[in-house]
DNA sequence: CGCTGTTTTGATTTAATTCAAGCATAGTGG
DNA sequence: CCACTATGCTTGAATTAAATCAAAACAGCG
């Protein structure tokens, strides 16, 4: 789904990963989030903010929009519902963007692997289905820095990882890593 | 207005300037944007997703939330506008965060000033009513940066600056430093 | 006019990028 | 089944952009 376009359905995510973009003018790229399960792609008005594209196998289940607008008239918790999903997607932009202006590279690893944990239902060998290129692109860093963050973080001891998957050891030492 | 505060009304700027700006836990500031007349102030939900303060006179128009939910169940074209307002807010949040992650600090301050310029009815003397620090805690930079960006600007003749104002002279230029 | 706080400019330091190798892991074909 | 290659990840050394530290210029205001 490319940003601009025109779409006649919201989508809620069922199950699998999705990566929310932007494409500078330059072909630089900026994943403004990562949809997981509940997630909303897509609002009412006419076109898509971002575009959108599958991390890994991904089922997600079509509203028509027009359908949705009558649901809102019908049923006032409707209506309150689809304000705080999208009230949500404002908030994590906002968070992301706090994070992106005032963290430095450890602190950004530490608080992307945090919010990660917070998501997944298990405790531990949390899954990270998406690339160090998308990780990269999603806290403005390179590769190289993420890799060295990665490192650092598993030097003191704060996580261990595996192939495509991750465990807090040491969440207070993480979250002091996050900078909080 | 503070972040996580519970308001029974949903504002609109008529003029003037606010900031909307997140805390992060160790006292440092990211301004997510500034609000100018037409913007809204809060959401449906219960709480504000962020703090929110006059940066100079500023007037607001507020309504009700329970006399919004009303009208968005008569009205259909009101329950467009308030998700198109919503959808604004979260698209501008995500191009804040694509600025901050990957541009650098001339870009992001030329990037500043188109947005200000497009904002504007005005051709020259466009208003900065807000200091360096809101300008720098906007970017994710510190104000000495803002100041040689705003000096590297001038040199190349892309802007001219007078007393908490600006003009574009070049617009050609100053599109150039924004990376596009 | 002289204060007070903001902005600009300059010199130095630091963090992240860039450039450049090495290392796995998985996939391919002999 | 094992070399061989491709791809993505990690590590190291050098460079660069922004932060930091420090001081000078410039307001606005009594």
């Amino acid at each position: 789904m490319e940003e601009g376009e025109s779409v006649a359905t919201i989508q809620v995510v069922v199950s699998g990963c999705v990566r929310a973009f932007k494409m500078l003018p330059d072909g630089r790229r900026q994943i403004v989030g990562f949809l997981g399960p509940g997630d909303l792609i897509g609002h009412l008005s006419d076109r898509q903010i971002a575009g959108c594209e599958a991390v890994d196998a991904v089922e997600v289940c079509a509203f028509p929009k027009i359908r949705l607008e009558n649901a809102c008239s019908e049923e006032r918790a409707v209506l309150a519902e689809l304000d705080n999903m999208l009230a949500a997607q404002a908030h994590r932009a906002q968070e992301l963007a706090a994070n992106l202006g005032r963290k430095n590279a450890l602190g950004r690893v530490a608080w992307f692997l945090l919010d990660r944990a917070g998501r997944s239902a298990r405790r531990s060998e949390i899954p990270l289905p998406m690339s160090r290129m998308d990780i990269a692109d999603f806290l403005g860093l390179r590769i190289e820095t993420i890799s060295r963050a990665f490192s650092a973080l598993k030097k003191s001891a704060a996580i261990a990882t595996g192939p495509s998957s991750f465990s807090v050891r040491d969440h207070g030492e993480l979250a002091r890593a996050a900078g909080g």
